[in-house]
DNA sequence: ACACGCTTCATACTTTCGGATGATTTACAA
DNA sequence: TTGTAAATCATCCGAAAGTATGAAGCGTGT
């Protein structure tokens, strides 16, 4: 791979050096005529134009990639337990130290409500459950209430 | 079609004629210099260079084919899809409407992910994982992210 | 009685989110 | 050609969340 990569290289290099040399050559030719400019870079003009061509079309070309890609999926069918025989991971809530009250706001909020919301269903004030959450995200050592949903999920603390 | 084409030419032809004009202004101003011949044909080259690429690239491009493939894959039954071998549900996110990008703010959302954070990790602004948010949150007919990772989770959306 | 943890609530401040709206670019379809 | 959808980015503003800190009441166990 790295070898064809470099080999190329010097195929691009060695033609831009010979197109330099045709260029001198040009220069040192058609400057002993008179009012040959034009025509000489008119030259340089539809020469490099077509260099820039050839670059472009090489470029591209190089580029072009296929690529297949084969997917194959395996599924196995286990038991399924479903989520209303859930039963939360007490020794990791043990190992954690969550309190009861914890774990109530951390169900509130997997279940999308806001604070005040919590704070509406629990009756409790707004203030009481920013303290609940912030302990809550102490323990799990987290810092927003999206990181304390998976972590609780993948815990087990919470369905 | 040909009419296209045509047009097009025209404006290429313009922009010869603008160069061409440029090359003639170059041409007088730099005569003028003694040595500046060196530098004017390197500009020329260069700029022929450049023109030959994009040429190259316009011509190209106009011949760019799309082919579009349609494969299709028969799933044995997907009853419980676990995290290891989680398939999103195409019916749902299809019926919801979802775009790919709004799924990828939606798993990064899940994961605990500030937008900023996600912003990040997308190569976004924060301003478009914004509008992301807010198109996802239509969609799914949600006002919060930890309600969108609910429903998401429940519509089989997201692991 | 007293320490300890849980629960409750407060103030003040910063950060993150979310809503509304508009602009621009690109790709694709009618 | 025109229209539409997706994706990108922006500003402004208000709401929600989170941090830091202090304090008070209430059971429980020693």
């Amino acid at each position: 791979m790295k070898r064809v990569f470099v080999r190329r290289m010097i195929g691009y290099a060695a033609a831009l050096a010979a197109l330099l040399l045709l260029l001198q050559w040009m220069q040192y030719r058609l400057l002993l005529l008179d009012h040959a400019t034009e025509i000489y870079i008119t030259g340089i003009a539809l020469l490099f134009t077509a260099l820039g061509i050839w670059l472009a079309k090489k470029l591209t070309k190089a580029r072009t990639v296929v690529v297949t890609e084969t997917v194959v999926v395996e599924k196995e069918v286990p038991v399924y337990t479903s989520s209303a025989t859930f039963t939360p991971d007490r020794e990791a809530i043990g190992r954690l130290g969550l309190s009861s009250r914890e774990l109530e706001v951390l169900g509130a909020i997997a279940s999308g409500a806001t604070n005040q919301e919590i704070a509406d269903l629990l009756f409790l004030s707004l203030n009481t459950v920013k303290t609940h959450t912030a302990r809550l995200f102490e323990k799990l050592d987290v810092r927003r209430r999206t990181q304390a949903v998976e972590k609780g999920k993948r815990l087990g603390i919470i369905p």
